[in-house]
DNA sequence: CAGTGCCTCTGGATCGATACAGTACGCCGT
DNA sequence: ACGGCGTACTGTATCGATCCAGAGGCACTG
């Protein structure tokens, strides 16, 4: 049998009590006991105190989870959600916590709140999910503290991002002022069928996942503003957030007529897709068609991407701060960062 | 005061046991006392046994640690990192099982240690460690299963991995035989200063990284079987895995003379990089400066790399299986596989 | 009607630690 | 000699569940 604190106990010959100060609270010992006792653990073979016990006894896992829809491969793969898990990593480390990676089911309703459930931490951070998810529920009852990107209504958790729809309106009046009139929008989650193709969105109220949902309002305000009614935007829905894609969706825009003279994709990644799509149709983007992105990744510098630059790491690194010691104070449970429209070179004047 | 199973029993008017039954095994009593609990429970806010306590009495965590030497940030940059990382998650996900990302401090003895001894898991996957890190030791002494993709002398792990050095040995006879004499080496982890620039290995032995010095060690073996002395090797240290230290590295050796003929790095991001140097300078790879790397990442296969194939996603997915349930016969708790070398654009003939 | 077996549920022991009140003891001042 | 005080250590209760031997009820059998 593996040894336990009363194994050591037994064999130097004191209390429990006095074996768990020993690594605990060494000073809560003489010096002189304290190393009998650790050199008594190793001759045993004992390694220090049970991690599942102490948590159970502290109340304080040592972990906090990380929630992902699906496969946790798509974490891996966007550069975004690359950058937001740094930082969330750095204010981990430095709370010595670690990360607990949960890939929450989108069909089984069974491995869908499983995780949340089952996981030995202290507290969610929640990276995005659609509002329809069982796991929000099964979060609030859980009663740990959470952090999500995204608002809902009579949520609990703490909120560290940013002001999505401010921020694509920004992006949405820079191209109604450039002149486009004919314009189109590329996005990963505009339906629950996850395929490539044109849908039909009514009102972006109508989108299940917050992050485009608030982005396309603020398209469709700044739009409306410029007098560019909803309905004459066309939209894409792709399979996954990749460039290629990016590229199939694009296709489907650069093909028919009237083209559009301006496409704005929600993420960086299917900009730049959009952008390979453009250039090998022998258009210039900026000039024949403006692209715009969202998140301001590496590539986008690279590849002169006009896009919305949001501080990927920075809110993951606050949303570790806010799990770790959640402010009692509702108010401060709250934190919008900032964001700018980087106009780079795929914006340009709509051609005539 | 948070609910407990007593509470909801005492509510229902059943023992704990009977509650605990109508979560873990509802077979164990009638359906209509567990929906009588399950509503009692909702009604009390009650979101389900304590994953902690019952990881206690269950003795399973329901989550491997895989151990990062220091940032974690470097885990989700490294491709080859990236699909280890979805294979083992794969078979995660698969175990109901979660992944905990655990920083290891490469100074602090104390930071170095603790997340091994502090962590809530049922095992440990090695990612790539040095033989003198503490956590080595502490991986022994917490008893857990363990999976690495190095060996190490009288350690009870399990391997998963390659044979690095027919690996590279292979690619060194590929160079060889194209009549290469004038060779360099690039790669991470030879000296324990993070820093770019030429070192001197006396004997591939004395690297302390497993990986490099097992690839070092094929690439020392091929040559010398092809009449290249070790001593004529230049070998280049860099600070990190990335494409900026892979060109900064190669400047040292395409800069003076006599120029090596041909450049092998020891992964591919190094190797990309090192194929920027070589352009930069006008020389065209495979023709006047051949250049191999290692992994096999998406971007060779675009680039042309000549370089070692590794199936890293099975990697992560075989390791992910045997710390699931390890095999009680030691014999198969190692698993080696197959590595190919894919020769693409970038090696070719010497230069007269 | 006793005997057998199944189904449902109970209660105490247990997992391995930590918290905290309490005890023993040495040392000081008067 | 004795009260007061600080240090070093002990012992019991507790964290919140699961395991398991066994009790009680009920139907079925001979």
């Amino acid at each position: 049998m593996r040894p336990t604190l009363q194994t050591v106990a037994d064999a130097v010959g004191v209390s429990r009590s006095t074996v768990s100060n020993a690594y605990s609270r060494p000073d809560q010992l003489s010096a002189d006991l304290r190393d009998r006792i650790l050199t008594a653990a190793a001759g045993l073979g004992y390694a220090g105190p049970d991690p599942t016990a102490r948590s159970l006894r502290r109340r304080r896992a040592g972990a906090i989870g990380v929630l992902f829809t699906a496969k946790l491969s798509y974490a891996f793969t966007d550069p975004y959600a690359v950058q937001f898990l740094r930082g969330l990593a750095s204010s981990a480390e430095q709370g010595r916590t670690g990360l607990l990676l949960l890939p929450l089911s989108m069909d089984d309703e069974e491995a869908a709140v499983a995780p949340v459930n089952d996981a030995v931490v202290d507290g969610f951070c929640v990276y995005c999910l659609p509002d329809w998810h069982p796991a929000l529920a099964a979060l609030e009852a859980r009663g740990l503290p959470v952090v999500a990107g995204q608002k809902r209504p009579g949520s609990q958790a703490s909120f560290v991002g940013i002001d999505e729809a401010a921020a694509t309106r920004a992006a949405g009046e820079h191209l109604v002022a450039l002149g486009h009139r004919r314009l189109a929008v590329v996005g990963e989650y505009f339906t629950v069928a996850q395929s490539t193709g044109p849908v039909t969105i009514k009102s972006p109220g109508d989108v299940a996942y917050y992050t485009d949902r608030e982005r396309l309002r603020g398209y469709q305000e700044a739009l409306a503003e410029g007098g560019v009614p909803w309905s004459s935007v066309a939209t894409v829905n792709v399979a996954r957030n990749g460039r290629a894609e990016g590229a199939a969706a694009a296709a489907y825009l650069l093909d028919r007529a009237p083209r559009p003279t301006a496409i704005a994709a929600l993420s960086d990644i299917l900009a730049l897709g959009v952008l390979d799509a453009v250039r090998a149709r022998g258009l210039r983007p900026g000039h024949d068609v403006s692209v715009v992105g969202f998140d301001d990744i590496p590539d986008a510098t690279t590849e002169g991407l006009t896009t919305v630059h949001q501080p990927a790491a920075e809110r993951g690194r606050r949303s570790g701060l806010l799990l770790l010691d959640p402010p009692t104070d509702p108010a401060d449970r709250s934190v919008v960062l900032p964001t700018t429209l980087v106009v780079r070179a795929t914006s340009g004047p709509a051609p005539s």
